[in-house]
DNA sequence: TTGTATGCGTTATCAT
DNA sequence: ATGATAACGCATACAA
């Protein structure tokens, strides 16, 4: 790989020995296997045996065709192999975006075991646009993509149905429900909120407020309103509206949140469910500005246990979810598929619930209620 | 795209319209260009040039094939395409690790710019081994990638070789260097950590500590150490072996820092310059558990500028780059190549210094020192 | 403006 | 085990 542009082994060297007909060609000046095979005193099909099918080639012819290859510096053109073999070794993924450690990691996870199998991971995002994802998919299909992951289930139905017209195996991440009509790799976002939302109320807590990311097009924030909403609502309890907060995922939005819900003219909440960490760290960080106490006045929980949240004071109630593995048991789960083995339906990775100190009893308590923590 | 996959839109419908010979066909039963060619009854040359210049057809059959297109749910392949067209239309970029968010936004920018201009981006991560890097540059030279990014240019020379060999324009992203042999879109490493080196000598600082992420293979922290020395020896300055930590970029190993660095049985340092937010951030909190006062007793930089670091307290004195932008830049300037303009060397963007809470005048300070103080 | 014919670099089929 | 050659799906030079 050190040769000079103009030594022997530039591949643009005397591009005039592949011209064969009195037409026009339109040389790339590349390196092609057939000047291997030429240099090896082989045939093209026994080099590209001896790339794809090793054993079906005698170890000398072998041995000869890969000294032919480094000394020209040959590596198989990839849009030729896709053309001929009708696999492009190509898979995507769209994410709604890169700047949420989440979903960052969960490319890292694929992308590890894909690479594992020779396969490139081609990665789109859609900046929560679901028009922007299905222009994404359709132009991962264009490239050949064999297997696609999607995060999320809030999409377009013409996004599943592309996928399923062209049979491309593919999987929805991040979400997890047993009855959903995909095959899906992630966590129960419900199942996760009405576990934050009982630990609060066994702390006592009554009277809530949340602070979310958008919801639009988003089922995994749904899923975790609807599970706060229809947990509260089994004791009897709602969030008033003025304590419902919507807005973006920033410390910032967070600080902004706690000042309206604290200025609201009604009942302040005793505990306050976020949608994630940042959201939840900017609500610490203005309860400290106006001097609530936390958890002693006003209980905090977030999501994602993002590394700052057991260092900052108080630390800080969380769940956390292995998303770098759910990336991995995506990757894994699809080449399953075009193994052809028949996986199951998806897989449940476990959220775990952190309880630290910002959460606590609430403060007008019973005793029996307060007993209820765990 | 919302028909059924029986529907007669189906691409796998009727594939042996198209064979033509007695040999065996290895059909894929996907629509291709003749189906369309076909339905819209013309030629498969005018179906192409719908798509790559439009202007040269006509209206009239334009729409004929358009509609045909969209009837029999059509799109060109990818690999079809680069092979009789010998371009790809991929671009590739090379970066450390996605789980760093100043990387993950670099890879946004680009994306984005290069999206724009129907150019997918494909992402390669080395995770800091240079080994990896070059695997993923010949994986990326194998699709046919038309340019490329690599952040940093401490790479095997195979690496920088490859891409010259097979003539793709690329460029060193993060890092900027005047006198680069490579075009570099990125800052001057060097040049930030003297200025914040220099920010801290005119507080009176005589004394100082460096956490650093590790420094092999990674040009741009050696750069930042070469230019903490260098900025302190002007000084007639230097840093003790005892106060140099290098490590993983982690909070918990800017804790682990502080603590050893406070033990050692050595003059304590009155600043600690860290290689990035995270790290300072840990230096933050074990000073906080260790009861050092900040920036009384101790000074505390970063670099980054997390959204974090202007809402703790202290707030973090650090440098904030607008990595996004890098990205963008950089897929302008490979684009600028492509279309054949001669663009500058490459672009430096500046690395802003925020000085907030965490930095101050050194204790024991001469009061001519602490005027230096900007 | 449109059609015809050929090649892009590789793999797969068949024959040896 | 190896070779000859026809696809793969599309774009383009050239003819009309």
């Amino acid at each position: 790989m050190s040769d000079t542009p103009d030594s022997p082994a530039s591949p643009a060297s005397d591009p005039t020995v592949r011209t064969q007909t009195n037409r026009a060609r339109r040389s790339t000046g590349r390196t092609v296997l057939s000047d291997v095979a030429k240099l090896a005193g082989v045939s093209t099909a026994t080099v590209s045996r001896v790339y794809n099918e090793p054993d079906k080639v005698s170890a000398n012819v072998r041995e000869r065709v890969e000294h032919a290859a480094v000394t020209l510096n040959w590596f198989p053109n990839a849009a030729g192999r896709a053309l001929a073999s009708t696999r492009s070794h190509i898979a995507g993924i769209i994410i709604p975006t890169l700047d949420d450690q989440v979903f960052a990691s969960q490319v890292s996870g694929m992308q590890a075991a894909f690479a594992a199998r020779g396969i490139t991971l081609v990665l789109g995002c859609s900046n929560y646009d679901p028009a922007q994802a299905l222009v994404q998919v359709r132009a991962m299909l264009a490239r050949g993509a064999e297997a696609m992951a999607v995060v999320g289930e809030a999409h377009p139905p013409e996004l599943f149905d592309a996928l399923r017209l062209y049979r491309v195996p593919y999987a929805v991440t991040y979400a997890y429900r047993e009855d959903s009509p995909h095959d899906c790799i992630g966590f129960d976002n419900f199942a996760a909120y009405v576990q934050m939302t009982e630990h609060l109320i066994g702390l006592g807590h009554r009277s809530f407020a949340v602070c979310l990311q958008p919801t639009r097009d988003n089922d995994r924030v749904q899923a975790r309103v609807a599970a706060i909403r229809a947990t509260l609502e089994r004791h009897g309890l709602a969030v008033r509206p003025e304590h419902v907060c919507e807005g973006e995922s920033t410390i910032g939005f967070g600080r902004r949140s706690l000042r309206s819900i604290w200025q609201a003219p009604c009942e302040r909440p005793s505990a306050i469910i976020c949608g994630n960490d940042h959201i939840a760290l900017g609500v610490l960080r203005e309860a400290e500005e106006l001097g609530i106490e936390i958890p002693g006045e006003l209980s905090v929980t977030g999501f994602d246990d993002l590394e700052i949240s057991k260092e900052i004071r108080p630390t800080l109630t969380t769940m956390r979810v292995d998303t770098y593995e759910i990336g991995r048991l995506t990757a894994q789960h699809l080449l399953d598929i075009l193994d052809g083995k028949r996986p199951q339906h998806g897989h449940e990775v476990r959220a775990l619930l952190e309880i630290r100190e910002s959460t606590g009893p609430a403060p007008n308590a019973h005793a029996g209620d307060a007993r209820l923590q765990r």
